[in-house]
RNA sequence: GCCCCCGUAGCUCAGCGGAUAGAGCACCGGCCUCCGGAGCCGGGUGCGCAGGUUCGAGUCCUGCCGGGGGCACCA
């Protein structure tokens, strides 16, 4: 079944186009009524007859009463007014709905790139909105029915990789694993690097490890293997932490595509589409131009012979594409990169390894920053591990655990702590539009007041404690009443949500789901306030708990399509 | 110099070309005989500036101003 929208749409659809054909009913939701059409006031001048006589004769032919009511309102606007069957109905089929309306769409393959960390590096605050989002789509695509490829590009190849090397040999291997493996990498890189600025023996070593590196030399292998085993473990053990589906399966770094790189050379030049310039192979997409005004290449191979990451890219699309067979492809990474990806996707396009069906985009986001608007860095100024980021807010959240329920044991509010510890980072950073920077402050964002995710975990508890104290699990089927204004405006909200996961997914922009589910949780605190439950006589006592049911359900989908969980009790 | 993103209330942010531009926080008032008060209700002379397109612009276009970022061999 479509959503309540579309289900008004298309009646509406079918009625503008018997007016003017192909018109669009422009249907949107109103403070004025349920939904607005205003698709008459601009037909008006293409038909020449006032906006108001277009929306009549749209209303003439009309067929939607066992719908809504219809009138016309102002200039011209058509103001749709749901009947309270259709909503009741459509809120009993919910109730034995667990997928609340969502429909299951043709499986669509889907390959989303995030997260990517560095092997031998830290992951910090900047890898946040990266594994975040992508997620939180991945999660939201397979939701609908899509098949994911989740990949995760990480850093495992490249110059760093002698010295690190190198340091390892320094370390000897048993000490280096037990180094890497309590997951200090950060110091473990810095010792490295120390190494490589100071010392010209090592940096010697380092650069002759690069090139054994390079021509495969099987030993040389076995130790960087050493390194991506050490490192991947720990990335696994973040993502756990946070809750973030990634695991060492996703895991297809940028070395996967060390043997297809002259390959892409290849094609790139039999395609006539490779240019030499500078002693650099490159290629030159229309409508670029860089700093000096002339136009700008992809460095597909570097005058020294080395491959960029230009490459790398296209490597993997092709491989995306030829391989893997995707039908999209996103690029979670922030906005910094856009122009990287426009290159890389105009010239895959133009070498025929990008076909016009498959949608390539890049989801770009802005950054994290701190309480001075800058780059978001420690008190002496480095970059924040992503670790230290949860403990601090677990931290944060297990003393108002504790202090709010003193009942329950240390197990327990550790894993509460944890839970809603996760909901305040990740629903911080999925809330705002990801194109903008936000401004990462813990109080705010741990809070269980306003726009967050303790919030909607608090709204959703309140919920499940009231079916705790009823003694039942779930509500009777029974067909809600929707007296109560309050009632009437929770329950139009809960009709919405199949459009707003459509529309989260069609844009890529979680913050979408976060604004609805906000906005339900307020429409489900009005009604609660203003309608008893529990105390409701019978009848409306079942109706109420059927809607609280429905909004609970609605909150606990939405946060974990978000990546976030919802306690029973908090 | 060119290109991209952002600029909305004191602060943090929504706003899919449509009616008097919304929410959260903070602040000031209310609401505890009532199911979780981590709540609810009420309180607001704000779309950076100037043009343009349109019946209608916070939204689209152009030019400025301000902030961030990118622009050949680091990814």
């Amino acid at each position: 079944m479509s959503s309540l929208y579309a289900a008004l749409e298309e009646r509406l659809s079918r009625a503008f186009d018997a007016v003017s054909p192909g018109a669009d009913p422009v249907l949107r939701p109103s403070e004025h009524a349920d939904f607005q059409a205003n698709g008459a006031l601009g037909l008006a001048k293409v038909l020449g007859q006032s906006p108001r006589e277009v929306a009549q004769r749209v209303i003439d032919v009309l067929d939607i009463a066992d719908l809504a009511r219809v009138e016309i309102a102002g200039p011209g606007f058509i103001n749709v007014v749901v009947s309270v069957d259709e909503m009741s109905q459509r809120l009993v089929d919910l109730l034995s709905n667990e997928r609340l309306g969502v429909e299951r769409r043709s499986a669509r393959r889907v390959v989303i790139d995030y997260s990517a960390p560095n092997v031998a590096k830290e992951m910090h605050v900047g890898h946040l909105r990266s594994t975040v989002i992508g997620d939180s789509l991945a999660r939201l695509h397979r939701f609908l029915g899509d098949e994911v490829i989740a990949r995760n590009h990480v850093g495992d190849w490249g110059t760093p990789f002698g010295m690190l090397i190198e340091h390892l040999l320094d370390l000897g291997e048993a000490e280096a694993v037990a180094s890497l493996s309590v997951g200090d990498l950060d110091s473990f890189y810095r010792a490295a690097r120390a190494k490589f600025d100071a010392d010209e023996t090592f940096r010697e070593r380092s650069r002759a490890r690069v090139v054994s590196l390079q021509s495969g030399d099987e030993e040389t292998r076995r130790l960087w293997q050493i390194l991506v085993d050490q490192s991947v473990a720990y990335f696994s053990e973040v993502y756990e932490a946070l809750d973030v589906e990634l695991t060492a399966a996703d895991v297809v770094g940028e070395s996967a595509y060390n043997d297809d790189l002259e390959s892409v050379l290849h094609d790139l030049a039999a395609k006539d589409l490779l240019v030499e310039s500078e002693g650099a192979q490159c290629v030159f997409p229309p409508g670029f131009v860089g700093r000096d005004g002339e136009p700008q290449p992809l460095i597909v191979r570097k005058s020294d012979d080395g491959f960029g990451y230009a490459a790398t890219d296209l490597a993997a699309v092709r491989d995306r594409v030829g391989r893997l067979g995707a039908d999209e492809i996103y690029y979670v990474v922030g906005s910094p990169q856009s122009q990287h990806f426009q290159m890389v996707f105009s010239v895959a396009r133009l070498a025929g390894w990008l076909p016009e069906w498959v949608h390539c985009e890049h989801v770009a986001f802005g950054s994290v920053l701190g309480p001075d608007r800058k780059m978001f860095k420690s008190r002496t100024g480095e970059t924040v591990k992503l670790i230290a980021l949860l403990d601090d807010a677990t931290e944060a959240a297990r003393r108002e655990v504790t202090a709010r329920r003193p009942e329950i044991g240390v197990e327990e509010a550790e894993s509460l702590a944890r839970d809603v510890a996760r909901a305040a980072i990740k629903y911080a950073d999925l809330s705002t539009d990801r194109l903008r920077d936000y401004v990462f402050d813990l109080d705010r964002m741990i809070s269980a007041e306003g726009d967050t995710g303790p919030y909607l975990q608090y709204a959703h508890a309140r919920i499940r404690a009231l079916f705790r104290r009823a003694g039942i699990e779930r509500a009777p089927h029974v067909t809600p009443l929707l007296h109560e204004p309050s009632e009437r405006a929770l329950a139009l909200g809960l009709l919405g949500w199949p459009d707003a996961v459509e529309a989260t997914v069609r844009t890529s922009q979680p913050h979408r789901l976060c604004s609805y589910l906000f906005d339900v949780a307020q429409r489900f605190s009005t009604f609660y306030e203003e309608c008893p439950v529990l105390n409701a006589p019978e009848g409306v006592r079942e109706s109420r708990l059927a809607l609280a049911e429905l909004t609970a359900r609605t909150l606990a989908q939405g946060l974990a399509l978000l990546g976030i969980a919802a306690p029973e009790q908090m």
